[in-house]
DNA sequence: GATGAATGAGATTTCATTCAT
DNA sequence: AATGAATGAAATCTCATTCAT
């Protein structure tokens, strides 16, 4: 994730101007946030961004990246638990929605540059790793016995994944009211809606 | 729709520099394509542009606009036809993928350039008129007593919408397979889990 | 030479800013020389440079190798004239040597960025014109019993060539004073010395 | 030559720096050359070269004077030794040609960055030693008459000169042949050349 | 309506140099 | 002596937009 042989200092750095980077996306958006607006944020010189970052287009692909990585990584912790469809379901809406409250510039900065991604072109490595651990998650229920037998489980991943992806859509956008309750109540829904539409 | 007191060839000019911009906004992206590109791909000078839109901006917020306005209507008519939710969400589920099939270019640019519109500041208008018509199916059936009670009909209607366009993103990404018979099949699924998902 | 299909406008415009780069890169060096000041020698926008070179660069080079071109056009006159030896190398000497008085800045530039040239890839080609073309005025000498027998044309070609260019660079330091009556004499010593030096 | 007080060690690094830059510049030209590919080629960090220059430039500066500065020796020496003009010019050739088997990297660097020396300010001074040495030796011969009335021995100098500078010149970009035989046919041809054409 | 030369603001990126450790 | 993180000046080049023709 690191490069190999970076100190904890230049670690520390290199977090410091992805922070500032995140933030300044969120209020800019990525094409009229400028390097310097970065580095300012981050209180440093502009020229430090290039010691740690090849680009500008580096460093929104490293926040994409890790993200994508870290939600992986949780996708295949649920996927690997063995508790029942709904709970699985349920766990992962939590964590994802749950970020808008933990990390909404973040989620800012996602929502409104995933069509970046696949020019960036890394998007799709960690991003499948998501979607299958998704229809793994599935197809494990539908083995159960848990959901209908008429179902395609990869498509079903993407429906419940799309769900969860417009409604932090909805907030970025002002459109959804998104306060911490609300985030429970969506949780809600959207795994209520999926399951129920899923189960057999 | 079109300026008033605008002649045929000219409205037909303008058509033919949307295409083109919908063409290369596809092949390159809205900002790294260059106006130069938008008029070469219309075999035109391109200061003839400006004689039909203040900016490169406003051609995409024409796009845009455009678009979500054809689906709000067709979101109005269904929503009018007093048709079952299932027979309503599917006819909507079939206009907005099928629209792949008609037009992917478009649909490349609608699912790369979401995050801009909110920017360009017109997305929320027409859009909000979209999920809009879909709070009214959901509600109408709630009311005829095809939905469950505790269904918030407005997270139910961006739940389906937010279905709908992860997989129009999965096609543009190359990432699900587009074809003419996986469409359909989309169609059913999506269909299948949402209405299932609501039904009382 | 010039692309084709270029404006008579266009290509004067070529022209001021070709000539405003000859006196801005002997006024500063071609590194020292920034794209802003050829343009406000030439008296337009900075932007325009890039309407007509792909880069500083392609300046340069379009430079040396329209200058080399003359030279290989000239020396391949001389060598079809059929005149003696001593005739064909004076009116060479005569013509690079008299290029001090007709556009010293040129001679400025060609002498101090020569390093430049092989890196920038166009010099070797046009280049090698004139010293193939000098050679040959010395093989067909060579043919007539004008020359030792024990002599290598294309030693002497490069022998002859570089003593002209020497003394250009000393002009151009300003190690030899270079006023008109130099240049006469500077054509009579170095092709004094290589006639009789050649000279059977 | 060196700086006073500089321990062997010390006079150790600077050498491998200076090599170092030899070998950078020599492969990739002096303003492309970085500091760091420098520091990098000798292995040390790149702020080490601080300790021994004061800049970039004056690194290249340094390369230049010490070379001008063997060669001015040499050719004082040669001057002094009362040989016949011949044999003093084949001395000399012989020297200046011979270092391109001994040292191509270094004559490459000269013969690509002659035109910013005198930018660099320090080519004229001991360039000039060189040149008058050149001169000497032909005014001594001149007054030995050995050499004919009507030759200007300062210009003599020059272009005798400048035929091996451009023979040089020839090798670094692969446009003459540049093995060990060569060498030898390009000491005989230009000293026979220029020899022949001085001599009384 | 149509052209394309001309403009010029503006941003990324490079890299020589410094200096605290 | 040695390191390499940090600085920041500086310059190329892009391209949306204008406007004379």
């Amino acid at each position: 994730m690191l490069p190999p042989g970076m100190s904890d200092r230049a670690a520390g750095r290199r977090r410091e101007l992805l922070d500032a980077a995140i933030a300044v996306f969120a209020r800019k958006g990525f094409h009229a946030a400028r390097v310097a607006d970065i580095t300012a944020e981050a209180g440093v010189a502009h020229g430090l961004l290039y010691h740690y970052f090849r680009s500008k287009d580096e460093v929104l692909e490293t926040i994409i990246r890790e993200t994508w990585q870290l939600l992986q990584a949780d996708t295949e912790r649920i996927a690997s638990s063995g508790a029942p469809l709904e709970e699985q379901l349920r766990r992962f809406a939590h964590i994802h929605l749950g970020s808008w409250l933990v990390a909404p510039d973040l989620i800012r900065v996602l929502v409104r540059e995933v069509g970046r991604s696949p020019q960036v072109g890394s998007r799709v490595g960690e991003m499948g790793g998501v979607f299958l651990g998704l229809q793994r998650i599935v197809e494990a229920a539908h083995e159960r016995g848990e959901v209908r037998a008429d179902c395609d489980p990869r498509l079903a991943a993407w429906v419940f994944y799309g769900a969860l992806e417009e409604i932090l859509t909805g907030w970025v956008l002002g459109q959804l009211p998104g306060g911490e309750q609300e985030i429970d109540r969506a949780v809600a829904t959207v795994v209520g809606i999926t399951h129920a539409g899923l189960a057999a």
